[in-house]
RNA sequence: UCCUCCAUAGCUCAGUUGGUUAGAGCAUCUGACUGUUAAUCAGAGGGUCCCUGGUUCAAGUCCAGGUGGGGGAGCCA
């Protein structure tokens, strides 16, 4: 007999049927009633075993945790809360969960200590509800792109380029690292190492999907990227997943018109298929925050903050601007803003969070950034000073996307080159691109962890991956 | 890396100006009950008070250093 999955077991026009099911216990309540859980959705079925016929020892093996077999009729509940529940009339333990070290309770975890047993979280609702989520995200972006003609490129996670400039890189090496092998000035001979030179872990699959761009016309990298930097925030971590999209022949308008398209439809895609894990969530979320003071507090929850987001078209500002209404903000006049603000230095957070949560109260794309405080192959604009650069700015997150039109020009580029200090040998295929059939193209990077916290309102960044990397831990 | 807060039972936390034998809820175990929904009721067990050192007649409590964690900042996605 095969196995069901309790999320088609749980319509009324299912019952009347002999299934099989195989889950892991939640709770075992009067003797009499299982609440089984195997994964396919947030809700868990109830098992109704009869309580004369079931022998002691077995009943005392149906613990919080232990996975079990269930054959039986699917029938109509007599109990609230379920429209079906499963009659069970043969019950096998696969494995037991010893109820004294289980450490998931039926009761409520702080998300902290829950971390420390990331292999065995994802058996918690909220856990189950946030992968099952990110999932939903990950087929989300893929048909996004799919739809609009792009194909996807697989860009190298081991880098033989260190000219990406995106942050601190992960040294791959092959050698004996208590016995480096040395040249004769007392360097490190990396001629011996792996690759006969140094190579690193990815920080970004940007500089190869632009080259791919320039022949597929448009692709786009989901892969996971490795940034070395000590960053110890809720918003960071040394490994996680980037979609960055490339198109040829785009400027910077449909480049931002791309990414709220592309947010716009994930948004909706998720909204839909996955409603009972968002209102789970939201439901959360709502609890959480009620211990913070009202103003910490979202305005609208979770699945009507997304949908807004739907709904409603971006707004758009140039960096100029923002800085002009950061200075007649009143936190400014009131001297509240720690960090200065004036035309040239880079926003921050408090900047960002006040734009996007008090003045535009929703997504904001910032653009035309100074040139000096973004990344060397962004476009020159004609006033010299800015670039054509953008940030998608999102409340509670901050900054989720991050792109711009690259400089197709040799000669600029170049020059950008000599004033980053990027050798152009080093760099020399990158430039190939603008030598051979240069064309205007744009593309943007969106942390995917970013987005799944942004969707399931998660406030730690920590807790939307299985198995956060974040320096000093590496565990499982 | 910086600022700040925290570390007491399996979990979440109380523990007064330093003073006998360190408490509660949940979980666990035992029993009762039995159509429950975080079931209920009664009882029981459960502690290296993070580590090291110091002050003191006396330290969970005060001091110093360390370790681990949370929040915020920087860097960024």
């Amino acid at each position: 007999m095969q196995r069901e999955r309790i999320v088609n077991l749980r319509d009324e026009a299912q019952v009347g049927r002999e299934v099989l099911v195989q889950g892991w216990v939640r709770t075992f309540r009067n003797d009499q009633f299982i609440a089984l859980n195997d994964g396919s959705c947030l809700a868990n079925l109830q098992l109704v075993i009869d309580r004369d016929a079931t022998d002691d020892a077995t009943k005392k093996r149906i613990t919080t945790g232990a996975a079990i077999a269930a054959k039986g009729m699917l029938e109509a509940s007599q109990g609230r809360g379920q429209a079906t529940e499963l009659k069970v009339s043969q019950l096998e333990i696969l494995g037991d969960a010893d109820p004294e070290s289980f450490p998931i309770q039926m009761k409520r975890h702080t998300m902290e200590f829950l971390r420390e047993k990331a292999h065995l979280r994802f058996r918690t609702s909220t856990f189950g509800a946030v992968f099952r989520v990110r999932h939903a995200l990950n087929y989300a972006v893929h048909k996004f792109f799919t739809e609009q003609g792009f194909f996807q490129m697989h860009t190298p996670i081991i880098t033989g380029s260190d000219a990406e400039g995106a942050g601190e890189m992960f040294q791959v090496t092959t050698m004996d690292l208590g016995n480096i092998p040395k040249a004769e000035d007392g360097s490190v001979d990396f001629s011996q190492d792996f690759f006969g030179k140094t190579a690193n872990l990815t920080v970004s699959g940007q500089l190869e999907a632009e080259l791919g761009a320039m022949a597929l016309g448009q692709v786009y990298t989901f892969g996971p990227t490795f940034r070395a930097e000590n960053s110890n925030t809720s918003r960071h971590l040394a490994e996680f997943w980037m979609i960055e999209p490339e198109v040829a022949f785009a400027d910077l308008a449909s480049n931002m018109q791309l990414a709220e398209q592309c947010l716009k439809f994930i948004l909706s895609e998720v909204l839909t298929s996955c409603d009972e894990d968002l209102e789970f969530l939201e439901n959360r979320e709502l609890q959480a925050e009620k211990q913070l003071p009202q103003d910490q507090r979202h305005d609208a929850p979770l699945r009507a903050r997304l949908q807004a987001v739907v709904d409603t078209p971006f707004q758009h500002v140039t960096y100029t601007e923002a800085i002009d209404l950061l200075m007649r903000s009143k936190p400014y006049k009131k001297k509240k803003f720690k960090y200065p603000v004036e035309w040239g230095v880079d926003l921050q957070s408090e900047h960002e969070r006040w734009l996007v949560e008090k003045h535009f109260n929703g997504p904001v794309i910032i653009t035309d950034y100074p040139a000096s405080i973004k990344a060397f192959y962004m476009r020159q604009n004609e006033d010299g000073k800015t670039v054509a650069a953008m940030d998608v700015l999102v409340p509670g997150i901050g900054e989720l996307i991050g792109g711009s039109q690259r400089e197709e020009r040799l000669d600029r580029l170049q020059a950008k080159c000599a004033e980053f200090n990027i050798p152009e040998e080093h760099v020399w295929w990158y430039l190939d691109t603008r030598r051979f059939g240069s064309a205007v193209h744009s593309g943007f990077g969106m942390g995917f962890e970013r987005l799944v916290m942004y969707v399931t309102g998660m406030t730690n960044i920590r807790d939307v991956i299985p198995f956060p990397r974040t320096p000093q831990n590496a565990e499982f």
